[in-house]
DNA sequence: AGCACGCCGACT
DNA sequence: GTCGGCGTGCTC
């Protein structure tokens, strides 16, 4: 009898150290097995041989013809366990798909095939420059704004990898950009190009993950953040696409951050990292240098012959002479959008957010109810015209006059495409008006309404999210940014970069190529250094302004977040159980308890704490003793 | 997760 | 009394 430590794939494993199964035969770790357990059948795999332990076994059902995984993925599963720590089940969930078992046949193994980049425009000096630099380094930080190559740097270094017989991941936030990216690297590799994404059916994803299993040829691999869990053997180089997305943070258990996965990974299997983007993450920027780790910086555009033309105007919403003749739309947008009518080109109006989180302002100096110990916004509460910290916990009465000008101007803000659609109605006889945000486009597949939209069905385009990015319109002259507090004003610690991400983002879809671009940004603070950062395309001015904030509030790079949550039946029974928690941590930094952002949750009352630390391993040492019951994210996103 | 068990305050 | 909420332990 042979006994093995076994890790199953199931979320009703909460276990925390691998199970103990038998077997008759000897079984290679690594392989994907089936095991009973309770009264289910799961697929696991197994991590290590074990001893008989004290407890009566299961025998092991079935062991996968598929190879063993490859060590360095073992090696990967453990450190996830330790340093997000999740279940055991949670934890190999996202290494092993789903229906694994079930897999009648694999792939057939795609032949190396012959990759070249012959057909492509040449270097450009700059890209010439930047790959040579990037051999010097197992990390790189590649910062450049769209249009300055970036793919075409990541295609050179990847065919390096491949000509070296090591595998290539290529990770991208969201599915359009995964599709867009797959058309130019299949141009160039052909067949060793796998690409997975979230909307494939579990099989076909089980045969590509398998495929990539059995794969002996180097390939390249393309999708989203779960790709940094594909089980490849020898794996050169890791790219992580726009690494600043919020989607690279999964916002389940385990809660990892994929660059932090990648930065692993890549020292397991001595490989490359790059992390490339147009604004980098504060933290990521900050970590580089500390760690001398090369920052390139792309300044040039790619393309021959394009030039930047481009306007950026900041509207002052203070200033209502500026809208005279709509409560939405400013007269320079106005103006803006009728010059692109008459030219017979599209404008773009955005919305950085539903307005979920109401803010509190002046409408007259654009004062900006604060949190006195957090420095966060304040977010209005209607049922008892209050602003509450979300964070902390503090809360205090709506002013109906601004306490700092003294006119009774305060406005709780918060607006919808809705009411820009109506508007735009109005003010645009005539013109072909697109709704277009996140809910609705998923539905009405997102592809097919981009082809009409780019094709003419739309003279102005109203929307969400989805718009800052990705989508390519050639016609697109004219952007214009309704309200950029709205995104400011999210009661959270990153608020300040998210606004500078997504207005550089929106700016950077005009004024490329041969037309000659507007930008028209309103807002209540003009002066805000996210908006007159991206404003002014002033990267690094945002970057040392922004670390003071996070050094002088105790925010990443400068500490350790661990957001813990908690659901109960009454709010008294919550806000008592984590006041109780909240007091037993000593040597930390506790904020709260506070009500969670969406306090009510499927009947329950959900109340959160926040803790800060200098040490991680402080953090990872307050989950390990968690009372039942409490659910937590181990560096946050947001503390919302 | 889902279930058992045991504890405790609230309420007909 | 007894009922519901909640904490704890268990599943190889």
């Amino acid at each position: 009898m042979y006994f093995y430590e076994v890790w199953v794939r199931s979320n009703h494993y909460r276990g925390n150290a691998g199970l103990t199964y038998s077997s008759n035969n000897t079984i290679a770790i690594g392989k994907i097995v089936s095991v009973p357990l309770r009264d289910e059948l799961v697929s696991a795999v197994v991590m290590a041989k074990a001893s008989r332990p004290k407890m009566k076994t299961k025998l092991i059902s079935s062991v996968s013809d598929l190879p063993a995984l490859p060590n360095s993925t073992l090696k990967l599963m453990r450190w996830l366990h330790e340093y997000y720590p999740s279940p055991i089940g949670v934890i190999t969930q996202q290494f092993v798909p789903p229906g694994i078992m079930n897999l009648k046949e694999v792939l057939p193994e795609a032949s190396a095939a012959h990759a070249s980049t012959a057909h492509l425009p040449k270097l450009t000096p700059e890209q010439i420059e930047s790959i040579a630099k990037m051999q010097t380094s197992d990390t790189y930080l590649l910062h450049g704004r769209t249009g300055s190559g970036k793919t075409r740097i990541y295609m050179e270094l990847a065919l390096l990898e491949l000509a070296q017989g090591r595998s290539v991941i290529i990770l991208t936030p969201e599915i359009s950009l995964t599709t867009q990216l797959e058309g130019e690297f299949r141009a160039v590799f052909g067949q060793q190009v796998i690409l997975m994404h979230s909307t494939l059916s579990p099989k076909v994803r089980a045969e590509r993950w398998a495929a990539i299993l059995t794969q002996a040829h180097p390939i390249v691999v393309i999708g989203p953040r779960s790709v940094i869990f594909s089980p490849i053997k020898k794996l050169g180089l890791i790219i992580i696409d726009e690494e600043h997305e919020p989607a690279y943070k999964q916002q389940q258990a385990p809660y990892y951050v994929t660059s932090r996965v990648a930065a692993h990974l890549r020292e397991i299997q001595d490989a490359k990292l790059v992390l490339g983007s147009a604004t980098p993450l504060v933290s990521d920027y900050f970590l580089a240098q500390a760690r001398n780790k090369p920052v390139i910086r792309l300044t040039k555009l790619a393309k021959q012959n394009s030039t930047t033309q481009l306007e950026v105007i900041v509207v002052d919403c203070r200033d209502r002479s500026t809208f005279a003749r709509s409560p939405y739309f400013s007269n320079s947008l106005i103006e803006a959008v009728n010059v692109a009518q008459a030219a017979g080109e599209q404008s773009l109006l955005y919305l950085n957010r539903r307005g979920t989180a109401r803010a509190v302002v002046c409408g007259n100096c654009g004062w900006q109810a604060r949190c006195p110990r957090c420095d966060l916004p304040l977010t209005y509460h209607g049922d008892s015209h209050s602003m509450r910290c979300h964070v902390c916990g503090y809360s205090s009465a709506a002013p109906t006059t601004c306490p700092d000008c003294k006119l009774p101007e305060v406005k709780y803000l918060s607006i919808g495409t809705k009411a820009v659609v109506t508007e735009a109605e109005r003010l645009f006889p005539g013109a072909k008006i697109v709704r277009f945000d996140s809910d609705q486009a998923r539905s009405e597949r997102l592809e097919q309404r981009y082809k009409e939209i780019r094709d003419g069905g739309a003279d102005i385009i109203v929307g969400t999210q989805l718009l800052a990015k990705g989508l390519d319109l050639p016609r697109l002259s004219v952007v214009g940014v309704m309200l950029a507090d709205t995104s400011l004003q999210i009661p959270d610690f990153s608020a300040s970069e998210r606004t500078y991400q997504l207005l550089s983002q929106v700016i950077g879809r005009v004024g490329r190529g041969h037309r000659k671009g507007t930008a028209i940004i309103q807002t209540y603070q003009p002066e805000a250094g996210a908006i007159l950062a991206a404003t002014t395309d002033s990267w690094k001015q945002f970057y040392e302004s922004e670390l003071e904030e996070r050094k002088a509030f105790g925010y990443p790079p400068y500490k350790h977040l661990l957001k813990l949550t908690l659901s109960r039946s009454s709010p008294q029974s919550a806000e008592k159980a984590a006041q109780t928690l909240a007091s037993s941590l000593v040597g930390v930094k506790v904020d709260g308890p506070a009500p969670a952002f969406h306090e009510k949750q499927a009947g329950k009352y959900r109340w959160q704490i926040v803790v800060r630390a200098d040490k991680r391993s402080k953090l990872i040492e307050i989950i390990h003793h968690l009372p039942s019951g409490w659910s937590w994210d181990i560096d946050p996103n947001d503390l919302i």
